[in-house]
DNA sequence: TACAGTCGGGG
DNA sequence: GTGTACGACTGTA
């Protein structure tokens, strides 16, 4: 028996069983083979159940039959006939047999990928390090060295070649491939076709990565490639596995939080890893360090994680604990979608607790967060959609008993959580662990979040509204404890928003000033709370339409370390042109460079001359267009649009041109003169500087400056009392005067 | 003024 | 392999 320690990489299914890729710590990459089947379980009558065994009987899938018993999470303890299937690879088209001719019994587990099962079986993970027992290639045993929750695992020594386009292939036509890795860096003509597959095929030989990273892999560069294998003969061993076909996932549009996603198609590879970071799920956020970690945390395959979905990876690390609790996993519940009642509908103004902000300049404020609340309750309360409450949630006890398997899912991935924001505290500004931990914590941050959802979600495998609403109640609990307990120690509540609030007291300037407050909120309800941060001032802004009403989320302030804060203003949207966008920030950061409050007056007229000349910038036709450019996300598709908006417009413009844009894609533009008032950007002619609408610009940046500039201007002059002549002036307006009906 | 469409925030 | 929230705001007619 031979003994081999490594990185686990790939696990994909093979005709009898597994195929395993290890990179050795003995630098070789490894691929073993290992058995390893599957069960699904099956509840019902038992006459039912006999009428399926037989039938189990007479297939030619080899199954292992036994009579078990599992907990259904709604039902309790039931009684269920488990069918192991010996051949991993045909689990799928078995279970659509059985389901097709016993639809009425109850089944759990069908439809678990392979990868989730091997990872709950073996305590195993993508980049698991592993100790592997061999018998020739086969696999005896399998055990892991470390767990996803290890703060800094061994990194596994991984061999990343890049492959790019000279350009965007969606808007120009590429000439040459730039391949790059370690310290090679050189391009490859793409009309040379023969010299360019043998060029490519002798690297990915000779230097044999384990990860090949593209920009556009999937959409254009690696069918392209594939193309070029076909027409000419020849092969490119993109996957390491050469016994392997490349894997190809669809293009699809789906709905996530209240916005339309759209996802391009794929191409994954066996025994290596391709990973397109224009097609990765918030890439730029995280990055590969972001990506593993996904992969890591939910047990997803590295390629799947990379375009994982909100709720799949949830769900994932929920379908894992659920395996190794034994608690069966419903084949997915055929509940239609039902409309909202009035009672819900009312019911979900019951979210989390708001509070309207005092309007204007606040000096000296402390921002204080609870830490991932939601699952915070989730964990510390035991929310479950299996789990009996107990008091209500006034008490802020936790229902009694073992945690539920939403608890268990979330508490190590919290914990770790909480310790990368411990460790992000104490670690010096330089050290290099700093980015990385916070692309972990990033990625942490919407599994977190998107749980909270899935509870309420009714297509969830373990979501139960009840459980939902509970997590919302203790949540405006602990927010009005903490509340309290500010106002016992006299500070000023001046907003408070779902997880956070922000207070004022006189003589309270540093975060040691707050100290005593989060630990008495903390003492008050059990719930880990953090200070984000002192303010020097913070301007919560008004509504645009009506100038008493306070809005929850509109506001911008300074940092004691001089970092800004933005939430709602044009410089946060996604749909505002760069260049306003970059204007209202810099405004923001001359401001930030007065320090305190009392400073702001004198960089004021900084910061109203700096508008100024980006405004004079903007007439002369000194800006970019491409720093013109608005993108917005096309919501559906350009027929079920019934009215012409200016995305909608683009988007004609884009399909007369022969482009297709599928919704969940953005669209960009710029605002021009006359008919039909915009131009899209991405087709082939580029547009003329002189049709810039430069006055609606104009008035798009009078807005943005006057969002920050207006409260600061206000402020200063409050403080100046009746000295009316020394008012400090205003930015000019402009505004866009009605379009005058007709033209053309 | 009504409406349709897009966005943020949660973090 | 997907959560169809809510409220603010903008653009169009």
């Amino acid at each position: 028996m031979q003994t081999i320690n490594g990185w686990l990489f790939d696990i994909y299914p093979n005709e009898t069983g597994l195929t395993l890729w290890l990179i050795g710590e003995d630098g070789q990459r490894h691929r073993f083979f290992q058995d390893f089947s599957a069960t699904v379980y099956a509840a019902g009558p038992s006459a039912r159940l006999r009428a399926l065994w037989r039938s189990l009987r007479e297939q030619p899938v080899p199954v292992r039959l036994s009579r078990a018993e599992r907990t259904d999470v709604f039902q309790g303890k039931t009684v269920t006939l488990a069918v192991e299937v010996q051949q991993p690879a045909r689990l799928d088209e078995l279970f659509r047999t059985m389901t097709a001719a016993f639809p009425d019994l109850t089944w759990y587990d069908g439809d678990i990928s392979l990868a989730l099962r091997h990872a709950a079986a073996f305590g195993v993970f993508p980049l698991a390090r592993c100790v592997v027992e061999l018998r020739g290639e086969k696999i005896a045993s399998l055990t892991p060295l470390d767990t996803p929750w290890d703060l800094e695992p061994v990194p596994a020594p991984l061999r990343v070649l890049s492959l790019e386009p000279d350009c965007d292939p969606a808007h120009w036509e590429p000439r040459a491939l730039i391949v790059s890795y370690e310290r090679v860096r050189y391009s490859l003509p793409l009309e040379k076709t023969i010299p360019l597959l043998i060029g490519l095929a002798a690297d990915l030989r000779r230097y044999d990565p384990d990860v090949i990273l593209t920009s556009w892999g999937d959409t254009w560069l690696l069918p392209r490639l594939m193309q070029l294998c076909n027409e000419s003969g020849m092969r490119l061993p993109l996957n390491r596995d050469e016994s392997q076909a490349l894997v190809e996932r669809k293009e699809h549009t789906y709905f996530s939080y209240g916005q339309i996603v759209y996802r391009g198609r794929q191409v994954q590879l066996r025994g290596r890893w391709h990973l397109d970071r224009h097609n990765a799920m918030l890439w730029n956020d995280y990055g590969l360090a972001g990506v593993l970690e996904m992969a890591r945390v939910t047990r997803q395959p590295v390629q799947d994680a990379a375009r994982l979905s909100p709720g799949t990876g949830i769900s994932s690390m929920q379908f894992v604990t659920a395996l190794q609790k034994d608690i069966l996993i419903p084949w997915h519940k055929n509940q239609a979608e039902t409309p909202k009642t009035v009672l819900e509908l009312m019911r979900s103004d019951m979210g989390g607790m708001v509070y309207q902000p005092t309007i204007g300049l606040h000096r000296d404020v402390g921002g204080i967060d609870f830490i991932s609340m939601y699952p915070g309750i989730m964990v510390k309360f035991n929310i479950s959609p299996e789990v009996k409450r107990a008091g209500p949630p006034q008490s802020l006890q936790p229902a009694p008993g073992d945690p539920g398997i939403i608890p268990l899912t979330l508490a190590p991935l919290l914990k770790k959580r909480l310790a990368l924001k411990q460790a992000l505290l104490t670690l010096p500004r330089w050290d290099c662990r700093r980015p990385v931990y916070q692309a972990l914590a990033s990625a942490h941050k919407w599994l977190l979040v998107t749980c909270f959802g899935y509870l309420g979600y009714k297509n969830a495998r373990f979501g139960r509204i009840e459980a939902h609403e509970a997590v919302t109640a203790y949540g405006r609990e602990a927010l009005l404890r903490a509340k309290e307990a500010a106002e016992d120690l006299d500070f000023e509540i001046l907003h408070m928003y779902v997880d956070g609030l922000w207070v004022h007291k006189e003589g309270c300037k540093t975060p040691a000033d707050f100290q005593t407050l989060l630990a008495d909120v903390t003492e008050r309800t059990g719930l880990p709370i953090s200070l984000d941060g002192v303010y020097h001032w913070v301007v919560f802004l008004p509504s645009r339409l009506d100038e008493r009403v306070p809005v929850a989320n509109r506001y911008f302030g300074v940092f004691q370390d001089g970092s800004i804060k933005v939430r709602g203003i044009e410089a946060r949207r996604r749909d505002t042109a760069p260049f306003i966008a970059e204007t209202q920030m810099s405004i923001m950061e001359i401001l930030a460079r007065a320090g305190d409050a009392e400073h702001l007056k004198d960089v004021y007229p900084r910061a109203l001359s700096f508008a100024d000349s980006e405004m004079k910038a903007l007439r002369a036709g000194r800006v970019p267009l491409e720093k013109l450019l608005v993108s917005q996300k096309l919501s559906r598709e350009l027929g079920e649009y019934s009215s012409p908006s200016p995305a909608a417009r683009a988007v004609r413009q884009l399909e007369a041109a022969g482009k297709l844009v599928r919704p969940g894609q953005r669209v960009r533009f710029l605002f021009t003169l006359g008919k039909p008032g915009v131009q899209a950007w991405d087709v082939a002619q580029q547009p003329d500087p002189r049709c810039v609408d430069v006055k609606r610009y104009q008035a798009l940046l009078t807005r943005a400056v006057e969002t920050v500039l207006d409260p600061i201007r206000q402020s200063i002059n409050a403080g100046k009392k009746e000295e009316s002549w020394d008012l400090f002036p205003v930015f000019p307006r402009v505004s866009l005067a009605p379009a005058p009906p007709g033209g053309d």
